[in-house]
DNA sequence: CCTCCTTTGACTATTTCTGACCTTTGACTA
DNA sequence: TAGTCAAAGGTCAGAAATAGTCAAAGGAGG
């Protein structure tokens, strides 16, 4: 597996497993440094994967002595949440929310991997056989499959 | 004989046989260079011999560092009659041809009462939610469900 | 010669990576 | 206090790297 965009995700989610409440700090331009890359890629990885659906909360400050801060929201109950997260799905469901769903109910240990693989490969095949309405497939197939799995 | 589809069809399923879970990753750049063809015809390939109901399911992801993915489904010959009436769900479904396929399912031993049960609610609701093409969604979530059941 | 499957390539869509330029913050200094 | 400056981080557009779509051309068997 492998762009550099990965590899700098699956750090800042090690560090935040490591860390003792779910938060850390990072310097961009260290960060970088580290990797060998821009600091913008840093923004990057941050705008595209620690987004608030997925999770994750930045704040960051300019100036000496800036920093980045990474917070990983609570999952509280994990029944409570995945049952709220399933309510939360409406009538339609982009290609990216779908990704966002998925990625979520596998991080709250609901789906494995492969089985969020699976869904997401299927959706990806019953949607490209429709003209319209693909958002309302989506959701439809993924609550309907959401439910084989919870059954 | 040969085209060169049912040639990087062969290499595929040979792929897909050495891997240790029915799963692999290719890049269509090197694919197309490794048989000397248009990448599109990669897509060809993957369209009309990797479909879901042949027991395929492809994943795929555009971008540096993209690739496409290719899981197999149905491993062993224990559903070969299941991957057979899964051949025969078309593009509608009835309500009855719903009870149908469950009934058939049962019988062969691939569902449940519990799961046939399971799915006909749950295509009955999803069903209920849309004004039209309840027969095209009928099927998308029959293949959809059954995938879940058999994976 | 008709039909169906295959092959091709021009055009499109998406994701990652980079760099030039912009903004904010705080310390220092006049 | 106000001004200046260095040290962060932010934005955005474009290049590069992939994959997808679609229609037209090619070819083999009836």
């Amino acid at each position: 597996m492998g762009t550099l965009a990965d590899l700098i995700e699956i750090y800042i989610k090690q560090r935040l497993k490591q860390s003792q409440d779910q938060e850390i700090e990072l310097s961009r331009a260290q960060l970088a440094e580290v990797f060998r890359c821009v600091p913008s890629q840093i923004n990057y990885v941050l705008t595209t994967r620690f987004t608030l659906d997925r999770g994750f909360i930045i704040e960051s400050r300019r100036g000496g002595g800036g920093y980045i801060r990474v917070l990983q929201i609570q999952t509280d109950d994990t029944d409570k949440a995945a049952a709220k997260l399933f309510k939360q799905i409406g009538t339609t469901v982009s290609e990216r929310d779908l990704e966002n769903y998925l990625l979520t109910f596998y991080d709250l240990g609901i789906l494995t991997g492969k089985q969020a693989q699976v869904i997401k490969g299927i959706v990806q095949q019953e949607t490209g056989l429709v003209e319209q309405d693909k958002d309302k497939l989506r959701a439809s197939l993924l609550r309907a499959m959401l439910c084989m799995v919870l059954k």
